[in-house]
RNA sequence: GGAGAGAUACCCAAGUGGCCAAAGGGAGCAGACUGUAAAUCUGCCGGCGUACGCCUUCGAAGGUUCGAAUCCUUCUCUCUCCA
């Protein structure tokens, strides 16, 4: 095993914070392989880019000889993050979660080592628990210091609403900790209250506290928000590998620094020399980066290859999805065909794309909203830049 | 338990009887410019119709009125203060 300080310095690479530094340096130096806890939220199905901040530095530990934990929080999930307002959630089957989780960790495994990693889900204690289990574990905290918390004074200032159960919520996430003897835990930096709690939980119920480490947050292709599903900004782990390549190549530059610094295995040396070149250039090294990771190295190349095609040379991709349309031989609306394609939300979207410029039939900009399509056969429609769409009118 | 405030379109937020499909901002989409970057500028941004227009929408359900997001009643939810 690597010398603690070496093993530490690996560690704290592109962290936020780590806290209980000391008491980890010691548990490294006793040789025994740590505890790494990180847990997950099964309500949404699809992990993303920003999930693999945290999956890329479990990976880390791994190669470090530590056990991974990955922890499918199935239980708190229900109980609802205190992030979603209002919301209610719906309740997930355990079927649903089975599958949601299945799902993570087939996902999870294209960067971790499945073999060394340990799955579990927090159902396993917390479903057991009885009312007098839940008080013990509650009298451990008191409100003022839950509401010490930015997140819920914010929300009470801001006179939004307050749930008892999200109240909650860090003890029972503290719990898990407790449950599973954790040494470590990794979280983002946005969990970090309910990550210190659960110290304090840990100590309340007699163990040594776990050391946190924080990671930033990525932010999402809009480059402001962090990344997630609900703003609609993200960048799907198991995209097809051409639109992860565009989303990539649409991020800002300061944004692609960022992705760089915290989902790239290339060394800083590496980095640092890509940031003399072209931006663009740097761009296309990382976009095919983390295409061949979740993909394969040739779906990189074709995506790269496909995007020059498509939108350095103006050109089409190689491939375009196709749809039928049948004709009864009278003219179809150019604004009615798309609308029904799915090119437009309604036949008004689809007008106004049209006389915004915004829509080609074979190349050609069409700028009457009303113009139609008479003849049987086969076009080529394109919508913005970056939508195309064979239809064959038979 | 008592008193008060509030719920508006994807989000924030104006609007207190007709001029409201509903200001403004953000997000989004399209165009110009580019490196499909950012910034900037332009247009659009509930649905249907080329348009005058029509239909659905302002927490929910009823009611008053020629006419309601706006007034009344009940309900649901949230917040604040007091106990």
């Amino acid at each position: 095993m690597m010398a603690p300080e070496k093993q530490l310095d690996e560690i704290k690479r592109g962290s936020v914070e780590l806290i209980g530094e000391a008491e980890l340096k010691e548990k490294l130096k006793a040789g025994k392989p740590l505890r790494v806890k990180a847990g997950f939220d099964p309500t949404a199905p699809d992990l993303h880019l920003g999930h693999m901040v945290l999956i890329h530095k479990l990976r880390q530990f791994q190669d470090l000889g530590h056990q991974v934990i990955f922890l499918i929080g199935d239980f708190t999930a229900s109980v609802g993050d205190p992030s979603g307002r209002s919301k209610t959630r719906p309740a997930l089957t355990p079927d649903e979660i089975k599958a949601n989780a299945k799902t993570y960790t087939d996902q999870a495994f294209k960067v971790l080592d499945r073999n060394k990693t340990e799955i579990r889900f927090n159902t396993e204690w917390l479903a057991k628990f009885t009312p007098t289990d839940f008080i013990k574990l509650t009298s451990q905290y008191t409100v003022a210091r839950l509401l010490e918390r930015d997140d819920f004074g914010k929300r009470l200032k801001e006179q939004q609403p307050l749930s008892l159960h999200e109240l909650i919520y860090p003890l029972l996430q503290g719990y898990d900790s407790v449950a599973l003897k954790a040494d470590v835990e990794l979280g983002g930096q946005d969990q970090k209250f309910n990550l210190v709690v659960a110290r304090e939980i840990q100590r309340a119920y007699g163990q040594s506290a776990e050391a946190l480490l924080t990671m930033p947050l990525l932010e999402g292709t809009d480059g402001v928000q962090k990344m997630s599903k609900s703003y609609g900004n993200y960048i799907g782990i198991t995209e097809p590998p051409q639109e992860m390549f565009g989303k990539l190549l649409s991020i800002t530059d300061d944004l692609m620094w960022r992705y760089y610094e915290l989902l790239s295995t290339k060394t800083l040396d590496e980095i640092k020399s890509l940031k003399a070149g072209h931006p663009k250039l740097a761009k296309v090294a990382l976009a095919k980066e983390v295409v061949a990771r979740f993909h394969s190295e040739q779906a990189a190349d074709e995506a790269e290859k496909n995007f020059e095609q498509v939108f350095a040379q103006k050109g089409k991709p190689d491939e375009i999805e196709e749809k039928q349309i049948k004709s009864d031989g009278s003219p179809k609306e150019l604004a009615i065909l798309m609308a029904e394609l799915g090119l437009a939300k309604s036949n008004s979207e689809a007008r106004r794309l049209i006389s915004q410029g915004g829509v080609r039939v074979d190349d050609v900009v069409i700028k009457d909203a009303k113009h139609s399509i008479v003849n049987k056969g086969d076009y080529l429609l394109q919508v913005g830049k970056r939508r195309f769409l064979k239809l064959s009118l038979q």
